[in-house]
DNA sequence: CTGAAAGCGCTAACAA
DNA sequence: TTGTTAGCGCTTTCAG
């Protein structure tokens, strides 16, 4: 395991020259820097985290941290983030945290975030004022991926706008009875994101006189299999809806797979939209409200990375992401009204 | 930021003997074992694992590295792995790793492996001669989680007799003209699992007399999206399978989808079975192979810890982890002949 | 521009 | 059973 000092040797510099030299700080010839980096790749020498954290208080390494690997944003997101941090030298911590209280406090009081990670980058969890004020003390740069969480930085899209924009296009349609599937809120994570989006859906239908009918709403957890039977429920109904404006793409899946085992057609007999742009979406067909999430991630890392490397309190805030609409086949007038353009309609991928 | 050397104040010892109380280590009084962790846990104090690593050489934390997010088996391994790496009380360093050279180099000739991890549990990854060497030098406990690799430890599948029981539930169904959505072989990257699963097939076929036509044999990369584009192919040649055979659930999900498009009914037109039992299977209806990932990123997360425990060379070399046949509604004898029991064929759910 | 020395927080002999 | 003494490998004043 070859040391500084070997390579401070094999110079003839200090081990402090070698150390300069090698982290580019100024005050070093030219010359030596040269002869250092050349000892130092001829040795085939690495600095040693532990070492350099210890004495420097610089560990190189940043957390993040999920509730689950099941959902396609977060490891998407997940990907993103790994991506510049690893162009930037920085070593990720994978950190998959339940929503129980007892994981939470483990977090916080683990050497984890303490002493061996030099920032956090939280998706789906919304700290705590108490988490907050931890974080600021250790002043620990923090970036939540997500809703805007009070007083801690973050990227994210604007969950009422994204909703907004698929409602209005379900009612630009002619959809009156839409149905809505929603995530769930667990104690301290994703707060808002599944609120939100199922507040613009409420508040879209009201804007236009309608009041949600109780069945029309359903909880899908953001994950497909429940979001499968909840939609299998709603559609079963008597005046089922005409369209399902579901919180996530995943979900939408699931609305898709329903309606095929119950023999409706999408679009035909039934719309569906969802918000993501899942990798899978296109394959499906599936209209939704575009987000990316790897950039997402990137801006993220990149935003704790220019914090530690000094730059001055760079980064806003809150960052509010980009959302589009993509029209794809999963959508169309509801029946007994014609359809305005000449798309045509695919059975029902799901 | 407490240090040990607080703890040791407030308890009137010395830093070794805090060191070794909370340790746990022999030779310590119960009461003053006591007494320290009262004062640690009243102070708040966590160990740093750099000062730790630095002097003891282990880091507590190992590196998991995977291909990538995109696949339902990597990242629910991950979570196997992270949920008793952090029982145990480790961290945990993701790491994605392209396929490249310069990616795979720039990963060993890392701080990462060298000074920073005392594992590594990879995913997916053929490990070179020479970095099997390398591992073997730093004297790093290694598990490959996939097919055994010559000369480190593995958790896996028996892809072949995976192949050969998803293929043998085909058969027996009456099928005979098979395809097959194989995965590719990056360089270094899951050498033998797409290799195994497609040979399983082609053997498969050939013991019943068969000679596989080039147009039953498709690409899909292990991801839905071009494994659904392949199908399509594969299902509107003239002669096209009764049935697929797809090396992975996410794969067959694409096939599903393409016969749906197509306007084929599963099971009726065509058959469609895969490997691994995705959490959405359930949902697609879709006929698998199951194996249990989480289990495996468990049981690779045990035997690595439980060798830097001082375990002596416990665990077997290569651990063949169980797969069942999981049948539900894309799989039926082919059109023409009878069904063998009373299952109702719904309609395709891709 | 470079070196010497102190110290980051802990563990590991070696004594006591 | 416990304390003392060296480091582990690096960064960082402070001198020069």
């Amino acid at each position: 395991m070859t040391s500084i000092h070997d390579v401070a040797e094999a110079t003839g510099v200090s081990t402090a020259t070698v150390s300069r030299a090698l982290r580019g700080l100024p005050n070093v010839s030219p010359r030596t820097r040269e002869l250092v980096r050349a000892a130092a790749t001829q040795l085939g020498y690495v600095p040693s985290p532990s070492a350099s954290g210890l004495s420097g208080g610089r560990h190189h390494a940043v957390a993040i941290v999920i509730p689950s690997t099941a959902r396609w944003f977060y490891v998407t997101v997940v990907e993103g983030v790994d991506s510049v941090l690893r162009r930037e030298n920085y070593d990720t911590f994978l950190v998959i945290l339940a929503a129980t209280a007892t994981d939470r406090e483990r977090l916080f009081n683990n050497a984890l975030l303490r002493k061996r990670a030099d920032a956090v980058i939280a998706l789906g969890i919304d700290f705590t004022a108490e988490e907050r004020r931890e974080l600021r003390t250790v002043g620990m740069p923090a970036i939540v991926v997500g809703s805007p969480v009070r007083g801690v930085r973050s990227v994210g899209i604007d969950d009422l706008a994204a909703g907004k924009l698929a409602m209005d296009h379900l009612l630009a349609l002619g959809h009156r009875r839409i149905g809505h599937l929603g995530g769930e809120t667990e104690w301290g994570m994703d707060h808002s994101v599944g609120q939100d989006r199922s507040q613009a859906w409420r508040s879209a239908l009201r804007n236009v006189g309608i009041e949600p009918e109780p069945h029309w709403y359903a909880l899908g957890g953001f994950l497909m299999p429940p979001a499968k039977a909840a939609a299998l429920e709603m559609l079963a109904s008597e005046q089922r809806p005409t369209a399902i404006f579901a919180g996530s793409d995943e979900m939408a899946f699931g609305a898709m797979l329903a309606a095929a085992e119950l023999g409706l057609r999408v679009p035909e007999d039934l719309s569906v939209i969802g918000i993501d742009d899942h990798d899978w979406s296109e394959s499906f067909g599936l209209t939704t409200v575009k987000q990316d999430p790897r950039d997402q991630g990137r801006v993220a890392a990149r935003s704790v990375v220019d914090e530690l490397s000094g730059a001055e309190e760079v980064t806003d805030r809150v960052t509010t992401a980009a959302v589009t609409l993509v029209v794809r086949r999963s959508t169309a007038p509801p029946a007994g009204q014609s359809e305005p353009d000449g798309r045509t309609s695919t059975r029902p991928p799901g």
